[in-house]
DNA sequence: TAGGGACCTGCC
DNA sequence: GCAGGTCCCT
């Protein structure tokens, strides 16, 4: 079926939310042509300037839900500036940034082990080879679109086979982790996450093995739909120890450490805590390896003579 | 509890 | 050397 969704300017910007890293399983095919998958719905959009032709398997709602579109998102984004004022020039940076709402706790689990150590070049094509043990679900201009596989099928994956894929050594602790959701009850347990308070389903996330504080904040957030998680990963610790912990600025992430900033942000903002990480993440991450303030780690900064 | 090191691979 | 961490060890 095919839809129109208009937009006001500022309301969604595909690009960015597609490809910050909260969904993996997205890619442009040609200008303003993205094609994407999310649980058993797949979607073909092409980005007008006043909107969006969407072709798919599923409703408009389902769209709508995916990008959270019915959402208020001037009046959340007002809501975090009247809490942070100081983060009003991260917010007028990147209009029509969501927080998305992924309907398949299984792929963003996936996913998200991909990412530990690891950088959005390799995760993405990681992503979309574990997607390929997906069931199909539709053809667009020939191509295959495919689900991503359920949690037993993941868990069954031979190592050797993700080894060939260039999966490192994710390809044994994947499959592996898989194997520990399986047992507890695969999607439906992940599933029932959704359904408890933000502190238990963190808990029962970072039992996991391969997952850390830091994956159960993105599970939260993301698959979860848990606002007030907030992930602290290099870019939101960058970014926190500038504006809110000076005296950590070049330390550590340790375990209390990270706490103390979720903890922060929670105090701040509420339910709103997640968005409100999300504008500093993302900044964070866009100047990445640039010269980020009056750093020691610039690169051309380095007195160093040995040319090997 | 904080600090240090290893970890697959690919790109700077 | 280092990347959207995690685990294991002092």
């Amino acid at each position: 079926m095919t839809y129109t969704i208009s937009l006001e300017p500022g309301e969604l910007d595909l690009r960015q939310c597609v490809s910050c890293g909260q969904v993996f399983l997205w890619r442009e095919t040609a200008p303003y042509l993205w094609l994407g998958v999310d649980g058993e719905a797949w979607f073909r959009v092409q980005v007008t300037p006043d909107g969006l032709n969407v072709e798919s398997n599923v409703p408009s709602e389902r769209f709508r839900r995916l990008f959270n579109l019915d959402v208020d998102q001037a009046e959340q984004e007002a809501a975090i500036r009247a809490a942070a004022p100081e983060l009003e020039p991260y917010i007028a940076r990147f209009p029509g940034l969501r927080l998305m709402r992924p309907s398949c706790p299984v792929e963003t689990l996936c996913c998200f082990l991909c990412t530990p150590n690891n950088h959005l070049r390799r995760i993405m094509p990681m992503a979309r080879a574990l997607q390929a043990y997906g069931d199909p679900i539709g053809e667009v201009e020939g191509v295959v679109l495919r689900r991503f596989p359920e949690i037993e099928a993941v868990a069954s994956i031979p190592e050797h086979e993700l080894r060939a894929k260039g999966f490192g050594y994710r390809a044994r602790s994947i499959p592996l982790t898989a194997a520990r959701v399986a047992e507890r009850g695969g999607r439906q347990w992940l599933t029932s996450l959704r359904a408890k308070p933000y502190a238990e389903a963190f808990e029962a996330l970072i039992a996991l093995p391969g997952v850390g504080p830091k994956l159960a904040d993105c599970i939260a957030l993301f698959a979860l739909h848990k606002t007030e998680a907030v992930p602290v990963d290099t870019h939101l610790w960058q970014a926190a120890t500038r504006l809110y912990f000076p005296e950590w600025r070049g330390a550590a992430i340790t375990e209390s450490r990270y706490r103390a900033v979720g903890d922060l942000f929670r105090a701040k903002f509420g339910p709103l805590a997640g968005i409100a990480h999300h504008y500093l993440f993302y900044d964070n991450m866009r100047n990445a390896g640039r010269s980020q303030t009056s750093g020691t780690m610039g690169r051309k900064e380095r007195i160093d003579s040995s040319g090997s």
